[in-house]
DNA sequence: CTGTCATTTCCATTAATGTTGAATTATGGA
DNA sequence: TCCATAATTCAACATTAATGGAAATGACAG
């Protein structure tokens, strides 16, 4: 992953309403949720949705499929899995991060 | 870490200027770096990464040192690592994120 | 087609963040 | 003390992001 995409990525996530959205997407797993679940779930006016929904689309951490009338969100586990690369091999120089990585707490 | 914590830090690492530092400092190591050598470097104006040294350290992610005339700023590999502790916990659900640790690419 | 419900877009407003020169403070050597 | 250098703060400005109501779009059942 290169720096530029690593920004837009963690730009998505530095926001309360995104992080806590995307979150919710990762619990729910592959299956996702329709995006008016999410906004009944998280009390976000509809409008505030689409917005955070569309920046973590444009950063490529959550994918959208339609399904009958509803619009399903999911997190996009690839996406993540490599900022979390990105971030281990630039961010943590030689250093022994995430030393236990079984146990992470 | 908490939600609240997380996102002072992605805030802090979703800038152009700031990650490059923070990148810059970890390859440095635990020695670190001087601000001026910083600004050198990276063709920052002192004014303007005073400003983004001063959110890293807000967000725990870089601390410093006086060393004689210098100032003197260091990664925090332990906030770092609490981070990724972080995302790997709340971001990637029971997926096999990190599936081979010891040999992240 | 028409009505209904789900979602998005548009728009105006507000809030937050980034930028940088100039002034200020801090440090240590002559 | 006085000077030179290092770094920070200040202040003004520019840019970008967030918010949410209202209108528009899209999807589908009848």
């Amino acid at each position: 992953m290169e720096s530029k995409v690593a920004i837009i990525a963690l730009s998505a996530l530095a926001q309360e309403s995104r992080l806590a959205i995307f979150r919710l997407l990762v619990q729910a797993g592959i299956e996702g949720l329709a995006a008016g679940r999410i906004a009944e779930i998280l009390a976000v006016p509809p409008s505030s949705l689409s917005f955070h929904l569309k920046e973590l689309s444009h950063a490529g951490l959550v994918s959208s499929r339609q399904e009958s009338r509803f619009v399903i969100y999911s997190a996009n586990f690839a996406r993540m899995n490599q900022l979390l690369a990105y971030l281990t091999e630039n961010c943590c120089g030689g250093q022994p991060c995430h030393s236990s990585p079984s146990a992470h707490l």
